[in-house]
Formats: C-alpha cells, structure tokens, sequence
DNA sequence: ATCTATTAATAAAA
DNA sequence: TTTTTATTAATAGAT
C-alpha cells in the first residue's frame, strides 16, 4: 500500500523496521478500534515489540477481554484426550466452535440496540509530541497507563480468573505435577509477603 | 475503502454487520500476521464478536504474548498512588514508558538474525468450508483450537503467571479485602477437587 | 514529521 | 452466498 509493494518478510535494516513498526502497529488499533465500533465486539490487542515494548490496546480494556478469553478458555472443556476445539463461548447461537473455523463468523442479537455506542469508544488519551496539534484527532482507549484500567473493580474478575486458571491447569497435569503445583506454589502464594507494594515476580528479566 | 465510505458507528442491520464483521476482522488479523512477519513483533489479539463467539490470534501463542503481558504488568511497578505508567516493559533502549505515549516506537536490535522467519508465521489451519479449495492459502494459526495452544509446557508459564497476579492484586487490596480474597479463594483453591477434569467455574454464564 | 504515489482493503453490487 | 468492482484507506518511499 505504499509507492511500491513489498514483500512481507523480515525487516533487517533498522529505521525501517522503526518506521515501519510504528506505522503499522498504529493501523493495526485503527483497525481495531474501527472494528469495535462498528460491530460493538470486544478486543484486545498485546503487541510487544521488536524492543520488547508493550503496546496495548483494549476495548472496553485489555483485562477485561483477556480476563473473559482466560476464563472461559479454562470454565469448560478441559478435558486432555479430544482433540477438538474447547467451545465454551456461545452466547446465543447453537454453535459450539471457540475458533473462526468457518467463514461465517456469528453475530448474536445486537439490533435490539440502536447506534448510541460510539461515542464511549473514543476516550482518547493519545499523547502525541506532535508540533502543529490541530486538535482533530479523537481520543483512544490504548497507549494508556496500565493502571488506569487496573480499577479496584476489575480485581473481582481476578479472583475468578485465578480459579479458573486452577481448573484448568489442573486439569492438565499430572498427578505428581497437581501436587506440587499446589502445594508449593499456591502456599508459596500463602505465605509470602502480601503488603509491599512492589514486589517483583522473577519470572522475567525485563525489570532490573 | 468501499464503493462508499462510512460512519465508523454501530451497524444495527444484522446482515450486515455480520460481513462487516468477517471481512474486518480477517482484515484485522491479516494486518497482525504482516506486523508479525515484518518486525518480528510479538502479538495477540482477543476478539468476541458480537455474538459472543471468541477468535483468537496469536505469534507465537495468543498465551505466549497473554503470559507475558500479564507477568509484567504484575512484576513491577505496582503502585497505586502515582499515574504514570507501569513501565516493567524494557529491553535494551532507556526508555521507560510501557505504553506508545509518543511517535517514536522503538525497535531494539534486531538486524542480528536474518530473514528467516517467514516461514514459521504462516502455520494457516483455517478451516474455511468454501466450495473450491484452490489451496493457494497459507496457514494462519489463529483459529486453531485453543486446547492445542495450551501444551504442557504452557503451564510452567501459568505457575509464574498466578504468582504475577497474585503480587499485582495484593497490592491493589486493602487489608480487609487482601484477607478475604488471600483466605477465600486461595484456600478454596487449595481445598476443591483437583482430580476431575471437568470442573467448571461459574463467572461465565456461557457454559450451560 | 509530512507528503504523495501506489497498493491494499473493503462497501456495494453482481 | 461467494465473487467482482468501484472506491476509499493505508502506507512505502521521498521530502
């Protein structure tokens, strides 16, 4: 889409790859955010760039979705000797396919509704450096401080995200791995210290 | 981008808002693939459609890039009386920004490693039911089952992930919640059957 | 960072 | 429906 076609390979040379990073991961949430609007469906986009930086995108927010992919993912289906799709998200159809494994997607009972949604979808809070600010931008849900959307009240999601998470691991291991899966971490989890504020999970390497 | 531009507002027609639906949302995904194979970025998408239906996009896992987001949001930064950003998410550059607050995205080193991982981006398992199969596509592994993303070795992640979350809520609790949620759920945890492989867990009403 | 020539995505029609 | 076509939208390369 540009003034010449290129192929869709690795980028070696190094500002190219920034610029084009930079502008195609800024199309990928217009996209997004366009999809959101016009059919009301929830998104949520990780995106870790080749520099190892998060950028985010969410509607209503990224936990939300991710919280509702992670539980449903482990609420129902969790048996290990079938090999066909989990299938816990249906809202309404008589479906019972997690995936897009056909063409025709689904799309529940949404006329009911008239179009007064699209103004909550463009919360902007795009902090762009830009010289001439002519104001003509709209506001969007990404690029903002995590925190904000960590609100006390997604926690209550996080509590059943946990035990969710639980069945469907435990599901899948073994009994001697259920074992110490359970007693050593979640007592870990028990017994740690739970009132500093910053503690870290040595899980990765990307905080010291 | 059609014989007529328009509103980027809800659609109400159901018809069409199933097309729109479909073709954007492959849109959506084909975008993510091209961002993927260009940058060698990381990224999942998690999408519900409006009928409620989950489709799933992720390079190299949708719980690979999940896993990830989540344990360092949890791994760092947890305070919840400052408002800037969490900032856990650095590679090599001196940035410290977790989120695109500004243009300049960043890239890290990647030139290292040469094209060769094209390849491996196009794993399609797309189960399309059309007429005639021309086979000139190429894999996708976004709808895939999830079940087939979530190997064993998936798991050791989620053992550091409920840990991440657990840190990232004790600090968001205030006392009176942190004892409730550390005693209830946990121990509820600790005490429920483990053994039966379809236990279910009752946020969603989606399952029944 | 902005511009513009060009390709890519897609709304409407077939 | 799936496919085709007329248009708009996204963006590669240049400024």
């Amino acid at each position: 889409m540009g003034k010449r076609k290129i192929d869709i390979k690795k980028i070696n040379n190094k500002n190219y790859l920034k610029a084009t990073f930079s502008k195609r991961r800024k199309g990928l949430f217009r996209k997004a955010t366009d999809l959101c609007c016009l059919s009301g469906a929830q998104i949520a986009i990780i995106t870790f760039s080749p520099g190892n930086k998060a950028f985010i995108f969410g509607q209503p927010s990224a936990e939300t979705v991710i919280d509702r992919f992670l539980g449903e993912q482990a609420s129902c289906t969790t048996a290990d000797h079938d090999d066909e799709g989990i299938g816990p998200v249906e809202g309404e159809d008589g479906h019972e396919d997690l995936e897009a494994n056909h063409d025709e997607e689904d799309i529940g009972s949404v006329d009911a509704e008239d179009s007064h949604e699209d103004s909550e979808a463009h919360q902007e809070e795009e902090k762009e450096d830009e010289a001439g600010g002519d104001g003509e931008k709209v506001s969007v849900w990404w690029d903002e401080p995590i925190d904000e959307n960590l609100g006390l009240d997604e926690l209550q999601k996080y509590k059943g995200l946990l035990e969710c998470l639980k069945e469907n691991m435990a599901s899948k291991l073994d009994e001697r791995n259920k074992r110490e899966f359970y007693t050593k971490d979640y007592m870990a989890m028990l017994n740690s210290e739970i009132g500093s504020t910053s503690t870290t999970c040595q899980e990765r390497d990307l905080c010291d």
